[in-house]
RNA sequence: CGGGGAGUAGCUCAGCUUGGUAGAGCGCCGGCUUUGGGAGCCGGAUGUCGCAGGUUCGAAUCCUGUCUCCCCGACCA
């Protein structure tokens, strides 16, 4: 059968991914380099990302503030590790205003004007900013701990930008604390890890495997890095959160001093963690077939569409009230705390090309009314997780009294679905041969689907990672937590002595 | 930053080699037909051909410069 995305996945996976982006009308490249216009279907799933995740943010003690976008270049020089790491992808800005001209054309020309004494770069990250704030209202143990979050918009000037992977802007949330202790910064970089562990799994409905970054992937700065890592359909990683406990490196930098209990001065512990609108090409990836994206249920902006079936112009208004009053008992409805959102397409277009366009946009339930139905006080029922014709047709009253456990279903239905794919592609591996072989497509032109995540043995240093990185393009995902993965056994690189298994796959 | 490709209608692109002043499909608008399905027929609107120079009687087409985007590589929370 004919699906609605061209080409499919297994043809060619990066171009399928742009085409379900335009499909589902989320975003488009926009005018200026390597930033994206996010469509209101797009935008609409990024609120209710927000409105969650923030809620659970509270929910752990934290408050919202705002910082500015533009950082004095000397603030991102304070800490020398986190300048190397950011340098090569600063927007600078140098004026402040502009002057009109003219050119030899008698055109008007705006000319750069009212050079800056110190240039501001666009913030990649607010660590240093929001440091230097922190420096002033942290005097006392007792201002301690702070616990600060920013929604907003950061700029890393990438050299090779995808729609919501990769963009030169980007919206995200930034997690800023400090802690009177080490230890307490350290559980904070935990709790924050578990959070965006169980919102990915409950609310977008990925699994993911949780870790410690190796020294070569740290954030730059971080003492130490956590990331959860989704596996998408094409067997790749995505680092879809990280939470980083950064030590006093950045209060020495920016100067957070206290003093102690003990009356001794001393400098905080901070963290920092993040999410972004990645977490949106994460779910593309992770839940989208050939016929478009799939939304979970939990943050859909229109969980239930209404399609008004009218095959004839007499009945078409009482059809039309019909689906409105359904729309109106089913928006009585809850689903995990909020009135469920349901849409009634009443748009005066063919059936078919609206039933298509709700199918790419990955609408967990459409529900067909027409004539017929309201006759027989049914509704026509199709999950988006099943067949694009898949269709049960369910006396209007159950579906009205089963309709949040019917997208609950929805839900549990993809999250089992990437479950089971991502444990059917973790594979341990104990030998060089075995590794490469799995990282290896058959195809070098056209790479076919390859690869999983590897769990291996490993005691090798940077530069064998950094070798492994060159030859294969797999690196370390995250040195998983937990029993399951302690174990004895020798490094498949090196042959020395290991006590755990490390997750390796390719990443975007 | 290196290698390649492309900028022409809302979108995808043809036309350029051999200069003569703009095309197709899809989409859009209108009409009729159709209607549990991504429909059909007829009609219509839409372009300083990326920008700036140059050559020429005449440039989308040739020349020079310039900007932007896309792909591959390097780089990358």
């Amino acid at each position: 059968m004919k699906s609605a995305i061209s080409p499919t996945r297994d043809e060619n996976y990066p171009e399928w991914y742009q085409q379900v982006i335009k499909a589902a009308d989320l975003a488009e490249n926009s005018e200026v380099r390597g930033c994206m216009v996010i469509k209101p279907w797009g935008y609409g799933i990024w609120e209710l990302i927000q409105r969650q995740l923030d809620q659970m943010f509270k929910d752990t003690g934290h408050k919202n503030a705002y910082f500015p976008l533009l950082i004095p270049l000397s603030y991102l020089e304070k800490e020398a590790e986190h300048a190397e790491g950011f340098a090569t992808e600063c927007a600078v800005v140098t004026h402040h205003r502009l002057k009109a001209e003219k050119d030899e054309n008698g055109k008007a020309r705006l000319v750069p004007d009212g050079k800056l004494a110190e240039p501001f770069v666009i913030r990649p990250t607010s660590e240093t900013i929001i440091g230097a704030a922190f420096a002033r209202w942290v005097q006392s143990y007792r201002d301690l701990p702070l616990l600060i979050n920013q929604w907003a918009n950061v700029m890393r000037w990438e050299m090779r930008p995808r729609l919501f992977l990769r963009t030169a802007e980007f919206l995200w949330q930034e997690g800023h604390t400090a802690h009177e202790t080490r230890e307490e910064a350290i559980t904070e970089m935990e709790l924050i890890l578990g959070v965006y562990e169980k919102f990915v799994r409950d609310h977008l409905a990925i699994p993911v495997v949780t870790g410690a970054k190796s020294e070569n992937e740290r954030f730059p700065g971080a003492d130490e890095t956590l990331s959860i890592e989704a596996m998408v359909q094409d067997r790749k990683a995505i680092q879809a959160g990280t939470s980083h406990f950064l030590g006093q490196n950045f209060s020495k930098a920016s100067g957070i001093n206290f003093i102690g209990r003990d009356g001794k001065s001393e400098h905080a512990w901070t963290t920092s963690w993040g999410v972004s609108t990645r977490l949106i090409g994460t779910l593309i990836m992770a839940h989208g077939d050939d016929d478009g994206i799939i939304v979970p249920p939990r943050i859909a902006p229109t969980q239930v569409v209404i399609l008004p079936i009218t095959p004839k112009e007499d009945s078409k208004d009482s059809v039309i009230d019909a689906c409105q009053a359904l729309a109106k008992m089913l928006r009585l409805q809850q689903f995990h705390g909020d009135p469920i959102r349901v849409d009634v397409d009443a748009r005066d277009l063919n059936g078919g090309v609206k039933n298509w366009e709700w199918i790419k946009k990955g609408v967990p339930l459409r529900i067909e009314l027409g004539p017929r139905d309201i006759e027989s006080r049914k509704v026509a029922v199709s999950r988006r997780d099943l067949g694009p014709k898949d269709k049960d047709f369910v006396p209007k009253e159950d579906f009205i009294r089963s309709l949040s456990e019917r997208l609950q279903e929805v839900q549990d239905s993809l999250l089992e679905r990437a479950r089971v794919f991502r444990d059917e592609n973790i594979i341990k591996i104990d030998s060089r041969e075995e590794f490469e072989a799995l990282f290896t497509p058959r195809n070098p032109n056209q790479p076919e689907i390859h690869g999983g995540f590897a769990l291996c043995h490993w005691a090798g240093s940077n530069e064998d990672e950094e070798q492994i990185q060159k030859d294969l393009k797999v690196t370390i995902r995250c040195i998983p937590f937990g029993n399951e993965f302690a174990e004895e056994g020798t490094c498949f690189y090196t042959g020395k002595p290991s006590s755990r298994r490390v997750f390796f796959a390719k990443s975007y």
